[in-house]
DNA sequence: TAGCCAGTATACCGATCTGTATAGTGAGGA
DNA sequence: TCCTCACTATACAGATCGGTATACTGGCTA
C-alpha cells in the first residue's frame, strides 16, 4: 500500500468511526489524509472500496491486539476468557467509545449482498467461536451454551460502554463471565 | 398530527430502521407516504425534527409494549424479567431484525447536542433502571450488580439477534437471565 | 358565503454527493 | 536518458442532498 493510500485509509477509519459512514463524504476524507480524490480513486476505485477495506483492517488488527492479550494470559482459560475482555477495554480505551466499528457499519449498511456484509457477519461469529472454544475445556457439555452466553455479555458491555450506559460495562462484564465459568465449571464436576 | 404527517412519520421509521438515516433523504420519505415535501416542512420543519419524532415514538411505543408484558407478568419478578425478554422478541419478530433502533441510530449521530441524543440515552438509562428495579425484590443487596448483568445480557441479544449471530439469541438471553436471578436469590438467602 | 387548513403539484435554490477528466510534477530504476 | 509510478491541481459531470417558493384544490367550520 501506497503511503498516500495509507494516510487515506487512516482518515477514512477515524472519519467512519467517529461521523458513521455515509456522513463521510470521499471529499472530506481526501482533505483530512492530505491526498487528492485523483489518488482515492487510482489506489481505491470506489467509496465503497474504502469501506470494505476500513472494515477488513480494523477486524485484522483486532485480532492481531487480541491474539497478544490471549498469548500472555495463557494456559487458564478462565484467564483467557478475561483476557478477551481486557483487550476489549483497552481497545475501547485506544481508539474511543463510539462501540463496535462492525456494529455500527451494520447500522448503515441494508444489503446483504454489499462487500462489507461478510466481513461483519464474519467478525461475529469468529468471535463466538473463540468464545465457545474458550468455554470448551471449561465445561465441554455446556460449551455452546456457555460460549452464546459469553459471546452476549461481550456484545452487551461494547453497546453499553459506546452508549456510556454505565460505568465501566467491560469490567462489568469480565466480572459476570467470570462467574458464569465458575458456575459452569461446577455443574459439570458434579 | 395530520394525517399525512402520520403516513410520512411512518414511513420514515420504516426506511430509517432498514436503510440508515442519512441514508435516506427527505424526497424519499415524501414519495414513499404519498405527500409531498411542503406537506413534509409544514409539519415537521426539518430532517432533523422527522428524526426525533421517530425515536421519540419508537421509545414510547417499545414502553407502552413492554408494559402489557410486565403486567401480564405479575406479580413474581422472575417472570417480569423473563417478560422483558419475551416483549423483547415479540417486538423484534414484528419490527424487523436489523437490532436495536436507539443503537443504530447512535451509531449515525455523532454530535452529543443532537436533539435525538437525550432520547438515545434515555432509553437506555430507562431500561437500566427497570431492570435494576426488578432486581431490587430479588437481590437487594445485589441489585445494581444484578440489574447492570441483566441490561448486558438484553443489550448483547438484540446484538447478537441484528446481526445473526445464532439463533435465538434473545431466548437464550432469557434463559440466562432466569439463571443469573437464580443464583442472586440464592446467595442472597444465605 | 367566507376563511382557514391540510394537502397537492411543480419548480427551483445552493450545496454536496460519487466519480471522471485533463494536465503536470518529482523521484527512482533500467 | 527514458519510462514508470505516486502524486498534485483543477475542473467538471450528473445526481441527490436539505430546504423554499408559488399556485392551486377540497373540505370543514364560523
Amino acid at each position: 500500500m501506497t503511503p498516500g493510500a495509507r494516510r487515506a485509509l487512516e482518515a477514512a477509519a477515524r472519519l467512519f468511526y467517529e461521523r458513521g459512514i455515509h456522513a463521510v463524504g470521499v471529499d472530506l476524507i481526501a482533505a483530512e489524509a492530505g491526498v487528492t480524490k485523483k489518488t482515492l480513486y487510482d489506489r481505491f476505485g470506489s467509496k465503497e472500496q474504502i469501506v470494505v477495506e476500513y472494515l477488513a483492517d480494523r477486524d485484522e488488527r483486532w485480532r492481531a491486539f487480541l491474539a497478544r492479550y490471549l498469548d500472555d494470559a495463557r494456559p487458564a482459560q478462565a484467564a483467557r476468557v478475561q483476557a478477551v475482555f481486557d483487550a476489549s477495554r483497552a481497545w475501547s480505551a485506544k481508539h474511543g467509545s463510539k462501540g463496535c466499528s462492525m456494529v455500527n457499519a451494520h447500522a448503515e449498511i441494508s444489503d446483504p449482498a454489499h462487500p462489507a456484509f461478510p466481513i461483519i457477519t464474519g467478525q461475529k461469529q469468529w468471535m463466538l467461536a473463540l468464545f465457545t472454544d474458550l468455554a470448551r475445556e471449561v465445561a465441554p457439555d455446556g460449551a455452546d451454551r456457555l460460549g452464546r452466553s459469553l459471546m452476549l455479555l461481550h456484545e452487551g458491555a461494547l453497546v453499553a460502554h459506546g452508549l456510556n450506559v454505565f460505568a465501566d460495562p467491560i469490567g462489568h462484564a469480565g466480572e459476570q463471565a467470570q462467574a458464569l465459568l465458575a458456575t459452569a465449571a461446577s455443574a459439570e464436576a458434579r
